[in-house]
DNA sequence: TGTACATCAGTGAACGCGCGTTCACTGATGTAC
DNA sequence: TGTACATCAGTGAACGCGCGTTCACTGATGTAC
């Protein structure tokens, strides 16, 4: 490896080393992360970390796209050897849901209340719908083999909306399908953000896993597929 | 009036005050609330507010409590005068979704992710649970009236637990049953912080209360209610 | 291989700001006789 | 009704802290000849 490369290595891995005590302070404070605090526990001056990052907000970016990357990543993996498209979504569900419960924080970031005066660039927009798209496909794959009763037909201007978004996907989705496919991965940040965030507290507090993988097959149900093994 | 009525009358206009403007900041620096800049909205000295607040947390939670109690209000208003189970369901949820739609920070307040360092105190458990109230209490009549067709049977340690949570009302209403009004619950504030939040962005932008309404009728025949209207 | 130069990481001080909270105080308003 | 006292709202200065970002700088490391 020649002299540049080992520079570029280095540069890569301090990197990341900032972006690993920067996740780790977003468990104290939330989105409020501090660059200067980062910077302490790394011990350098605070200055330092903007050899690496042009801002604090380019830092949260940062920080937003691997959690996005990594939650999606997460649910990619735990599709693979997993046959039955109810199945699927259920594996998908349950890898979104341990990946959080063991990232709160990282949760709270991309799924939580707005961070104040943040703005996300654009280069947030791809990742963040890797975990939808694969709900998404997972449904066409359902839907070309014939495994989904559709729901009941709706119309009015949500159903064309419906209808505009699953005709980006070739195979045949019908509106309501597609709707009921938003409507689970609703479903399925909802149950996670509910989980994390104390709504669940006093009522499910045991088997958490249980009952989030009871609302994930039915969700299931509602988009028209059989409720499996 | 006595003098002393007076005088507890204008504290209270001013407490009022108080919350009113801290509201008002929440919408531009979500849950960092600042009290010097509170104050300095009202023109009067940060010290000042300690007259009426313990502490910056105590407002906070002041500020949650009457969020919870404002959308509570909102659901128990919108159910009176409806008829059919379901479309009471419908209608708590879109009341719920017009609150905070209308409201965005004060929803993010509640149900978005948890303030840093902030810990909530008791008094805000019995405000905070008034809209799951109000659906399971709606489940709780449609079941007597024998409205509810319940969904295959469950089991397991989730089985348990939302049984024990069916118990704590009268009337028989089968864990199943009570898992999807749950869920249900959970539907609605996924799809409000959805909308919120930002995940819809892009697919549904014209019509997304028609899409709620959609997501709402749904949870309603997880639970087992007849479609409705 | 050796030397002159360019690149780059990291330092430490500084700027200008905001924060929550405390405290001794002033002056107005209410209360008791 | 009048007076002495107690209560209370609000002030302004201060404490001690943290923040993001900039800037001139020092040394080490890499590059070109």
């Amino acid at each position: 490896m020649s002299a540049a490369g080992v520079r570029a290595r280095v540069r890569a891995e301090m990197t990341d080393e900032i972006k690993t005590v920067a996740r780790r302070h977003l468990a104290s404070e939330g989105a409020n992360l501090s660059l200067r605090a980062v910077a302490r526990d790394l011990g350098m001056a605070s200055s330092a970390v903007y050899r690496y990052f042009a801002s604090r907000d380019e830092l949260l970016t940062a920080l937003i796209i691997d959690a996005y990357d990594a939650v999606g990543a997460a649910a990619e993996e735990a599709v693979l050897g997993v046959s039955g498209h109810t199945e699927k979504l259920v594996a998908v569900g349950l890898a979104v849901r341990d990946w959080a419960t063991a990232e709160p924080h990282q949760w709270a970031l991309i799924y939580g209340s707005p961070v104040p005066g943040y703005q996300a660039p654009q280069d947030t927009i791809g990742p963040a719908t890797r975990v939808i798209m694969l709900i998404v496909s997972i449904v066409r794959d359902a839907m070309r083999d014939g495994a989904v009763t559709p729901g009941p037909p709706i119309s009015g201007r949500y159903a064309e909306e419906l209808a505009a978004v699953a005709a980006q996907f070739d195979g045949e989705i019908p509106p309501q399908v597609a709707g009921a496919t938003i409507a689970a991965f609703v479903q399925l940040c909802g149950a996670v953000s509910s989980e994390l965030f104390g709504q669940l507290d006093n009522s499910i507090d045991e088997d958490r896993r249980g009952f989030f993988e009871f609302q994930m097959r039915g969700a299931a149900r509602l988009i028209g597929l059989p409720s499996g093994s």
